[in-house]
RNA sequence: GCGCGCGUAGCUCAGCUGGAUAGAGCGUCGGCCUCCGGAGCCGAAGGUCACAGGUUCGAAUCCUGUCGCGCGCGCCA
């Protein structure tokens, strides 16, 4: 129960509203409105810049704004520039952002589409809060999954010789699978049968790892870090944990394996952490994805968000049991998960069923290929994580004309537009000794009120890790631009009302650069 | 069966952490091109916010239950 201060939805009910009196009507046993009067007389409103405050409906106090103080915003807007939006407040403190951490099994899909688009975005809302973002990549090229990569092609090379020989139970029977085979005889003349199953392996997952990187690389996504799983292993980091893990006295054996008393934190069954000698005396799969975790503390990370799909969700308990078994003093919370829902693709009418091991599916670059870079970016983002998200390829292609990613571009290739023509280069319109009082249109001022709330909508959006709100804010303000753009001229018009409606442009343009630069979308001047 | 997420217009989805008459795009119907780009704008139709209770001045939003959909639940990763 907090008093608010926000936006009230109709413009008819001014600027700014609280609910104030509301709250406290009935602590302090009184109407509503009477004490909204109290509140109002009690207040130095010209101080506040406050235009006017009415009492409304319930008890609902309504401002509205002197019109000097939108003027005065606008001018720090275009003053800010490309600075708009963003702001100190974390002081540079450092943040790890996992995501994408495809293994190198297969070409990156939509999921990794929708991961790559959402930690990018993440990652760009959280630098302009002023965090010190490092984007990390974790290759898991280690473990089962990747000796079944090495069984797979091994045995396209031999199928190549004409023998006889199955894709292992397990395995991948992807197209990519036979050309990585066929590569592999080309550069290796000397086993033309793939017998050395270790360099058929380390090709694999080099290959594969190129073609990821090739994705990211159209996709506009770029990392700071790439962490590999086998490093985990090479420096001692998994058997490490496990020591430390024993250690801490968590641990027990039963049936020849070494367990995890989990169910001590609060999970519903105790988990295994090294296999039995049976079943081959590894450590499961979460040991190193501890250890891995324990190197982002170590690294000095005191904040770590880690971008995955829901289909992973289980491992968000495990993981974060196994760093609190370890009593080193990372909190409760840590790692932070951003999981968003499955991705259904449709295509000619149907759903594409995802199964890489069938290896039927569609890829990022599929999406890229058809629709571009901007659309599937902002396709991926427009939608809250949580929510599923429904992917008609056939649609985003062939209705790429009446695309919202277009409609945000083009409000602002239209104030481009008005700069072009007009022969005024924009970054000299700064505002100042503009008379804003003349652009008195409803349309305007409600463009004014949505451009000045963009950095208190980026500080939420980065605060709750949602883009999408980002996404949905920028088509808004689209169609704001696009009525006023429609309604009221600039050039040509009277020096006074020219001047200010050329700010108004060059602060709407401004808005719609640095909202799709967060997003990772161009802004292009023309279309 | 248990856990997590979701259920809002014909379809795809927003709804700013409890506010005032629930919004947008697509689709449908009807208007607007001497005008900085019509890739645009205006208007109309379209809703039991899955359902039933509860909490309070006030619920799409919070709590409980039911139904439906998705994803998990291995000495796989």
């Amino acid at each position: 129960m907090v008093p608010a201060l926000e936006r009230p939805r109709d413009p008819a009910f001014g600027d700014w509203a609280t609910n104030l009196a509301m709250m406290l009507a009935k602590p302090l046993g009184r109407k509503p409105r009477d004490l909204a009067q109290q509140l109002i007389d009690a207040m130095d409103l010209a101080r506040a810049g406050v235009r006017a405050a009415e009492i409304a409906g319930p008890g609902f106090i309504n401002f509205r704004v002197a019109t000097d103080t939108l003027a005065q915003g606008l001018l720090a807007l275009v003053r800010a520039g490309r600075g708009y939006g963003r702001d100190a407040s974390a002081a540079g403190q450092p943040v790890n952002v996992e995501f994408v951490s495809a293994n190198p099994t297969g070409p990156l899909h939509v999921g990794h589409g929708r991961q790559a688009a959402l930690g990018d975005a993440i990652s760009s809302l959280l630098e302009a809060t002023g965090w010190k973002v490092t984007r990390e990549f974790y290759y898991n090229d280690a473990g089962a999954q990747i000796m079944n990569l090495a069984a797979s092609v091994q045995a396209r090379v031999a199928q190549r010789r004409g023998r006889d020989v199955e894709i292992p139970e397990g395995g991948y029977h992807g197209e990519y699978i036979r050309e990585i085979a066929q590569r592999y005889v080309d550069e290796h003349p000397g086993d033309p049968e793939g017998a050395n199953l270790d360099a058929v392996r380390q090709f694999a997952v080099r290959e594969l790892r190129k073609e990821q990187d090739r994705d990211l690389q159209a996709f506009g996504v770029k990392f700071d870090v790439y962490f590999l799983e086998s490093s985990l292993y090479a420096e001692g980091k998994v058997d490490e944990t496990i020591r430390r893990l024993v250690a801490a006295g968590h641990t027990y054996e039963k049936d020849g394996a070494l367990w995890l008393k989990t169910t001590d934190f609060g999970d519903d069954k105790d988990r295994v952490m090294r296999r039995s000698a049976e079943k081959g005396g590894e450590p499961t799969y979460f040991v190193p994805d501890v250890a891995y975790h324990v190197t982002k503390w170590e690294r000095g990370f005191r904040r770590a968000i880690n971008v995955q799909g829901s289909d992973h969700h289980s491992t968000v308990t495990r993981v974060r049991i196994g760093l609190q078994a370890l009593d080193i003093g990372i909190p409760e919370g840590y790692p932070e998960y951003v999981l968003h829902q499955m991705v259904t693709v449709m295509k000619g009418g149907e759903e594409v069923k995802i199964s890489k091991r069938a290896g039927s599916y569609v890829t990022v670059r599929d999406l890229i290929d058809e629709v571009g870079r901007d659309a599937v970016r902002y396709f991926f983002l427009m939608r809250k994580g949580d929510s599923q998200l429904q992917f008609d390829v056939d649609l985003a292609r062939s209705q790429s004309e009446e695309n919202p990613v277009y409609y945000i571009q083009m409000a602002h290739a239209r104030m481009c537009g008005i700069f072009r023509v007009g022969e005024i280069d924009a970054a000299t319109v700064t505002g100042e000794g503009v008379e804003f009082s003349v652009l008195e249109r409803p349309e305007e001022q409600e463009l004014i009120k949505a451009l000045l709330d963009y950095p208190a909508l980026v500080a939420g959006a980065a605060q709750a890790l949602e883009p999408h709100r980002v996404a949905t804010y920028l088509h808004d303000t689209a169609g704001k631009i696009h009525l006023w753009y429609h309604t009221a001229h600039v050039l040509n018009e009277p020096a006074p009302l020219m001047h200010a409606r050329l700010a108004l442009a060059r602060a709407a343009q401004i808005v719609l650069h640095n909202g799709l630069t967060l997003l990772g979308i161009s802004a292009p001047e023309r279309m």
